[in-house]
DNA sequence: CCTTGCCTTGACGCTGACGACAAGGTTTAG
DNA sequence: CTAAACCTTGTCGTCAGCGTCAAGGCAAGG
């Protein structure tokens, strides 16, 4: 499978095949002619890491996982790195949550505050009737 | 009242204060050297902007908020568009806290299986005993 | 006079995950 | 013979909000 077909049947792009190759998350063979070669294996890589990339991870957040399913585990996730990843991420989510929790309880008020103090001495855009 | 000590009493930096005013969002008087002079009022519009930017506004939804407070209002949300922005940027939170909701929720999923499908089929590192 | 400490404009760096070229080699079909 | 459709490496651009020099002007104290 060389790089144009991986990229259709993983559902991105040659540039970021080659991008994550030069980032050492996907190692292709080379065929005579100096084209990348890619087997099913590194189809089902470049799938997990489009996956966690989806949900929010870095490129380095990704690697235990891509090293783990090349270990050959069913699931990339299976290994203790990966679990300890996991584990990062979802604090980091419920960090997130909660600001953005307290963040939009901020908007709520200060939406009333604006509505119930709403004023006319304000800046008009272009006189829409000249 | 000049760009450093303005930087200061607004708890930010002289860089940040000449980026707002490229963005045309702060307007300074000139004095004869060529220094900026600012008044009170521009400290009160440098505050509103931080206090926006760190609850995750962007430069450009803060425009109104800064041209409400120049036309005279007590608050920079008591003018049409920036209830505009303030109704937008709650249902942008909104969804964001949903996607990020549904992230959490497969992150915990996906911990579970990995924890329940433990594999020792795992990449070592550098071992740690030679 | 010289140093210190303000201020000025200008311009490059950074972070992340790529997109968008450029300039060229290869293979296949017509 | 050539055009199409692949592939290669390399380099620059993108978004946002600044940080970080660089090179120099101006004002005041000793």
């Amino acid at each position: 499978m060389l790089i144009g077909e991986l990229a259709e049947r993983a559902g991105t792009s040659t540039r970021t095949l080659r991008y994550y190759e030069a980032h050492g998350l996907v190692r292709p063979q080379r065929s005579a002619n100096g084209y990348r070669v890619y087997d099913e294996a590194e189809l089902r890589v470049v799938r997990e890491i489009r996956a966690l990339l989806d949900v929010g991870f870095g490129l380095d957040d990704v690697r235990p996982f891509v090293a783990c399913l090349r270990a050959g585990n069913a699931s990339g996730d299976v290994c203790p790195d990966s679990v300890l990843v996991l584990r990062r991420k979802l604090a980091e989510v419920d960090d997130y949550l909660d600001r953005l929790t307290a963040v939009r309880q901020q908007l709520r008020t200060q939406l009333t505050h604006a509505i119930a103090h709403r004023e006319e001495t304000c800046p008009r855009k272009r006189p829409s009737a000249p």
